[in-house]
DNA sequence: GTCTATACGTTGATAGAC
DNA sequence: GTCTATCAACGTATAGAC
């Protein structure tokens, strides 16, 4: 697969969007996560995306040159939401309190955009040729600076001297597993979907072993 | 989607496969693996399949007869493997003891059959409907037993009083996440592959976090 | 900007010679 | 059992009238 970037991105910076090229423009993207969501890059049909847009399907064309053009178009959204809560992390916070919160913000993002996560979980299994800009040397360079943050909180002596990498890897695999795997979850307890309240109690179970595993005690809140 | 068992299966159990046949069933059970683990069921291509089998594709459709028989067929391999590690849980067995055992078991699976896991994250994120028989009731039982393991040791005081069924699925999320987004992992590692080492190394990691967090002291091994 | 009509490759699946 | 030839349906993408 060649990575392209969509001719028309230049374009939306350039002049703001019209009114109907905006609202057209969200209907196909939000169409067009539904499906990515479901089938991953190739699975996906241009066909079906038109259809649930409500517009035919040569219009997609016209604002995304073309089917690679708009799956990167949605997966730069995605990306965009997804490192931020990462960045909250400080050297200067509690352990306790800045983990605690950042299991809340990563549950939360599970539970509000579910499709973002297997997009982009579809993208990393499917081989992530598409994010091969995404994890250039800078964002390796980024997460160890990342990893950074937990070593200083284990060299002060305010957590157990765990690796902070797979420490991380331990943080997303078990809040994205509520996204990703959510069909599997309602199948395995009954539930016809996850609420607010499932999610809470999730939120509550991680933070507790996670934080005891690490040696810290759970903040108060 | 509609579920469909494939009329060949019937047949292979009747009299013992031929040895072209077995061979040939191998090759593309192996060649559809790998496909249907980057693309998933509607990404996946028969054509392609029968390339890397080396073999015309019309054969695929004499030893299996449609796609959604071979899919099922590769997904059935699985599944057998799949949840006997966790039938090993027993009341009776040290909690410690037991769950290290099963997180080791677990990353070496997520290890030596990667693409099974992805495989099976696909369906998932796809809606599993081809799961729907998988996750019949009986399934259900099935896991509220497990469950009901880690709710007598806690019963017992030989544990934290943690929901079992958030356990669970932080024991799945953290284990499959080392086969499902290797890719990641190892762009933000700059690592070429997990190794044997790489993947000891996580599983010590994630045993130390998760017994303690559970209140037990990891075993001397 | 919008949409119908269409080009043209690929898909899953089968027929029928060997 | 094997494989070539072929089908209808569907895939992405575009041309060109409005």
């Amino acid at each position: 697969m060649t990575f392209e970037v969509p001719a028309h991105s230049a374009q939306a910076v350039a002049k703001p969007a019209s009114r109907i090229r905006q609202k057209n423009e969200e209907a196909i993207i939000k169409a067009a996560e539904d499906e990515f969501a479901r089938h991953g890059f190739k699975g996906t049909s241009m066909n079906t995306i038109a259809r649930n847009a409500g517009l035919p399907k040569a219009n997609l064309h016209y604002y995304f040159t073309n089917k690679l053009g708009l799956y990167i178009a949605v997966l730069s959204n995605i990306l965009d939401l997804w490192d931020s809560t990462f960045n909250a992390l400080s050297v200067d916070d509690d352990p306790a309190q800045a983990l605690s919160h950042y299991i809340r913000a990563k549950m939360e993002f599970s539970r509000r955009q579910p499709q973002a996560s297997r997009i982009f979980a579809m993208e990393i299994i499917s081989g992530g040729e598409c994010l091969n800009e995404h994890f250039s040397q800078d964002y390796r360079a980024w997460f160890q600076g990342r990893a950074a943050v937990f070593q200083a909180w284990i060299d002060a002596g305010k957590m157990d001297p765990i690796d902070p990498v797979h420490l991380i890897f331990l943080l997303w695999g078990s809040t994205q597993h509520y996204a990703d795997f959510a069909t599997q979850i309602c199948r395995v307890t009954g539930r016809a979907r996850l609420t607010k309240q499932d999610m809470e109690t999730a939120s509550d179970n991680l933070i507790r072993i996670i934080l005891k595993g690490c040696g810290l005690t759970p903040p108060a809140v």
